[in-house]
DNA sequence: CATTCCGGAATTTGATCAAAGAAACTGCCA
DNA sequence: TGGCAGTTTCTTTGATCAAATTCCGGAATG
């Protein structure tokens, strides 16, 4: 089911193997993203080694990226762990995320092909369909999707890269806010979004963007308040 | 538990052991942010650990941490190089700049001690100094002290680093611009800034950083322009 | 007599290295 | 031009050393 048997013998695959320490990054990545890893949780190399079946330095390579990125920070000196934002951290990423999620959208809204378009609302029928069905990996998941592709279509690498890392820093927090609110009555922009794209309206594309980030980040803030932090 | 100062061996000290891998990092992104590797310049961890007198581990982990900042890219399937900026990544720096530099800039202002803007004076003081004496690399690690010391102020560590990544990616531009046309005729908005700092003009501060910062990248446009992209 | 605190041993964890295996690039030759 | 061998470089593993944390027993103290 997880993890693949060692393979001893040459295989004829034409696929080329990504490299170990790519494979671990990006599952420990989607593992904080996704909040499968809560954010105060403590990681240590060889525990991420043990249970990935990995040795440990592409485990130790995948975790000292996942740390250049803020994924994870140094706790104390010998440990690292999962981020806890503080309400000062959510203020700082509300700031950054203004102008990106805005710039972004209105790129992309000048750049969108209909098919581009067709795929992005594909996208948002499957949130939809996992917001109604209550799956809260898949919701979390397409809701990035959305905004990823978003950011693919905006060609702007640099500025779609600091927006991925945000994506990182909140990413564990919002998981635990729709986990105790729930998919339901989880309101979001992206059918204006859509429909901006549509017309060509990359203010509006901006606005709805902005908007749409600002719901989902008030929601964490709003939790922040009320548990003290014990996100 | 209320600790005593008294603990013999027990205080974990940071300082006195930085690890080789850290070592090795903090040298090679000094290096490529003041432009001792030039832009297209490749890299190879062997070349690396050989001109450094280091292991290929330690080596190994610095260029995958400097990979994931951005300051390097990976070129082909084998190398990584320092990237040569196109005209389209240094319109999403300055874009990103425009409101990260003003940003930090006016929340630096707000939190100035008379203290701390008696050390950004001196640090302008030395900068000058080392405009007349067209030390090239003094100014280039005098103008980053100046900044880095107003992101400190600003108490946004998110925003900040953000802020100093991008400087990983113009970094190596900015030395090509300035060693082409030299340390003298090099304006800049410090002196506004220490101004505006002084009188506690936060929104005067914003702009003065933001204007310091156009001149800046807008000296590694021209030369972009000129050279048709050899930088 | 119970509790707390201290010191040292044992265990855990991290950092580095050397070597083996794999992939890619190079140069040579037909 | 195309294939083959040699060389270079990267990737991963296992081992080794160093550092830190934990655990445990004994002594001092109330």
């Amino acid at each position: 089911m997880e993890d693949s048997a060692l393979k001893l013998n040459t295989q004829p695959d034409q696929t080329v193997n990504p490299p170990a320490h790519e494979v671990i990054y990006r599952r420990l990545r989607d593992q904080i993203l996704f909040g499968e890893i809560a954010p105060g949780q403590a990681l240590t190399i060889q525990g991420v080694a043990d249970r990935l079946n990995a040795g440990m330095t592409p485990v130790r390579e995948a975790i000292r990226r996942l740390t250049a990125e803020g994924a994870l920070v140094f706790q104390g000196n010998r440990r690292v762990c999962v981020p806890q934002l503080t309400a000062a951290n959510i203020s700082e990423i509300i700031y950054a995320r203004q102008w990106l999620e805005a710039h972004l959208g209105l790129r992309a809204t000048e750049r969108a092909t209909p098919a581009a378009l067709a795929r992005l609302t594909k996208i948002d029928t499957a949130l939809d369909a996992a917001i109604l069905a209550g799956d809260l990996r898949a919701y979390l998941q397409g809701n990035h999707a959305f905004h990823a592709m978003i950011y693919d279509l905006a060609d702007a690498p640099i500025l779609a890269e600091m927006a991925e890392r945000l994506w990182l820093r909140f990413g564990p927090s919002l998981r635990v806010v729709i986990g105790r609110v729930g998919t339901q009555n989880l309101p979001d922009k992206h059918k204006d979004m859509l429909e901006c794209m549509r017309t060509g309206d990359s203010e509006g594309a901006a606005k709805a963007m902005r908007e749409d980030m600002l719901q989902g980040m008030e929601q964490i803030r709003d939790m922040l308040d009320l548990t003290g932090g014990d996100n």
